[in-house]
DNA sequence: GCCGTCGCAATACAGGTGCAATGCAAGGAG
DNA sequence: CTCCTTGCATTGCACCTGTATTGCGACGGC
């Protein structure tokens, strides 16, 4: 039973496991055994794939991270700037059950970044990429009122902010949609 | 040695301790004994103070949302509604290391809220309360152009995501308030 | 002066944690 | 067939966790 096992697929199911942990449960959840047991595994099977549990955090960091921007870059081929960016951050939206799940595992690791530097630079690069192509997108559009920048900057605040609070169920997710709707008006008047 | 303490007093120095330790090394650093440590106590008096770690955490939290809130409403005296937005708003943003501190603990109770519901009526309802403050001095600036709720709701959500982004050290703290006041000119036009 | 209660300290305990070490079956390489 | 690497499973260890229990000195009320 030797050598014919795909290591990517094994880091990626376990990793899958931590999501739906963190998501449930919390990060504080989180415990070598307990990732073993949701993805019915041995605690020993998963110390063969991550020797460390920090090294299986940024891994399933990284994956999450990775979903989200492919789910992103899918949405980009045809479209006039304002519906690109509406589609965009609407991706990033907790506006499904996955997306919930993806939200809620952003979180947790945001809270634990703030705290656990080696994973913040993965979260910063991500949100710096996206913030650019946010900023090229309005320049495109040439709104006028706001530096594009930080006008890309206030969108992908404001949807981190709705993420939250949808999260915290202190708002609804069709509420958020709508905020996010209104913001775009303010920015690129009406539809 | 009895009778003579305030049992309040107490409380609230041990909070302190647990808010020094989340801040400094997330919550899940925070147990009986670091926060006994942190307060230079022993961990029989935080357990005489706080019968469960849960009733800790509740307190602790109760305490850091009071603070956010009092230091609002010392800002709502004198001012039209565009500086009284402004002014509020600035307070919740980690401007200082005071305020940032107190962002850190809300980020680390909101990812543990988002698991343990008995944490999230307190923070449900500040943010309510604050949301229908925002959105009535939106209605008497008499904005156009955005229904004074969803522009509340907005703004709120931007000072929430302005203020992970700056914890997560993706973010400098005056492009944050700049973010902000572009927001605001957004909303009630140039000052 | 006695006593009861308050305010705390110390210790014990069962359970969970990350990690290291070891064992061992199953295949491919020679 | 033999060996040796791969892919796990088991077990053990030292440590940390929340909580319960017990002890005990110091005051306030009588």
């Amino acid at each position: 039973m030797a050598r014919r096992v795909d290591r990517r697929e094994r880091r990626e199911l376990l990793a899958d496991a931590l999501m739906r942990l963190a998501a449930a449960r919390g990060l504080e959840a989180v415990s070598l055994r307990h990732v073993a047991a949701e993805a019915g595994v041995s605690t020993g099977m998963v110390q063969h794939y991550f020797r460390t549990k920090d090294e299986m955090m940024v891994f399933a960091l990284g994956m999450v991270m990775d979903r989200i921007r492919r789910r992103s870059q899918a949405v980009a081929a045809p479209a006039a700037p304002r519906e690109l960016v509406r589609g965009l951050l609407l991706q990033v939206l907790p506006l499904d059950e996955t997306r919930r799940l993806e939200n809620h595992v952003v979180l947790a690791f945001l809270a634990y970044a703030a705290v656990k530097p080696s994973l913040a630079s993965g979260l910063r690069e991500a949100a710096a990429q996206m913030r650019g192509f946010l900023a090229e997108q309005l320049r495109a559009a040439g709104v006028d009122g706001v530096d594009p920048e930080q006008g890309a900057a206030g969108l992908l605040a404001l949807v981190d902010g709705l993420g939250l609070q949808v999260l915290s169920q202190q708002y609804a997710a069709e509420d958020a949609a709508a905020a996010l709707d209104a913001q775009l008006v303010l920015l690129f008047g009406r539809p």
